[in-house]
DNA sequence: TCATACTAGTACGATATCGAACAAACAAGT
DNA sequence: ACTTGTTTGTTCGATATCGTACTAGTATGA
């Protein structure tokens, strides 16, 4: 394993290369987000999809502090995201029994149907996509893309 | 040209890898944007240097709309934005001579000066970065990415 | 057991985001 | 000119986001 020593050497045109790699990032986030929305009843927003996404694939009964590390976003965010979805009750919360500081957060029943009718509602945008996408490209991207953000992540922790 | 006739027989998997992806995508776009935000002074954020960067690169004298076209956001973000933008005199409006209703936007000396900065700024933070992501896989991935933004962008279009 | 430091979650205030509704100017056809 | 429909940008109100400060509970060590 070659650590590189010209880090430092970054050029203008390399900077200019990252940053707009994150431009696009940053419209594709946008993109998908609007479509995504535009799915949604009840005046849900993707925050709360994606922590409904979470506790169904990956299981609930989870801190709601872990769930704003696994999403990268402050703590108090999460607070709100979870009121929300609890005062529709697709999510409850109980004490932990382990920390009489916190909270175990649950999926309901509801809750799970909500994830699977989003998740089928988007079948047919997905599918109009993938003729024009061909989204087997992502698997090269995928890696790539985890890679740096587990790159990111790490930098985070250490400032 | 062949059109895909099995569009629709994307399977579980399938959809569950690109639900990884947006949501990595949404992640990293997050973690870039709060390591950024940490090198910007005056409370700006990174729409606004993302509107800076825009016009000295791509070159100013535009409109409104197009930015807000550009960066996928609605008109009245984009409103607010430049409102903050104005306020710190880092760019100036004029009427559109050739459509009364609109402006141009054109960035300031100090707009500049502010973005060179900016950019100056996070040069010790890429390098630190490089060490760790090797920054050229983003040649492999960025015009993937390109492709799935410009796809989301005409889908867009078409509802 | 106590003191200190730390952690989970919330309250609050400031700003950001965005949809809906609007006014003003344009465009096209009549 | 005049009507109709469209486009630009703003205002307004509702919600989202997030930093700061706080409370309550935990962990550690003397």
């Amino acid at each position: 394993m070659v650590k590189r020593q010209d880090a430092a050497s970054e050029n203008a045109s390399d900077i200019r290369q990252i940053f707009d790699a994150f431009t696009e990032i940053g419209i594709i986030h946008q993109l998908s987000r609007t479509l995504f929305e535009q799915r949604l009843d009840d005046s849900l927003l993707l925050p709360h999809f994606t922590v409904l996404n979470h506790l169904a694939r990956l299981g609930d009964g989870v801190t709601p502090l872990s769930l704003a590390v696994a999403f990268q976003v402050p703590k108090t965010t999460l607070t709100h995201t979870l009121s929300g979805l609890e005062k529709r009750a697709l999510i409850e919360t109980r004490p932990n029994p382990h920390d009489g500081r916190g909270k175990l957060v649950f999926i309901t029943k509801s809750g799970r149907e909500f994830r699977d009718n989003a998740i089928t509602s988007l079948g047919p945008d997905i599918s109009r996509l993938a003729s024009e996408f061909d989204f087997t490209k992502l698997e090269a991207v995928l890696p790539v893309l985890k890679e740096l953000r587990a790159t990111l992540d790490r930098y985070r922790d250490k400032n």
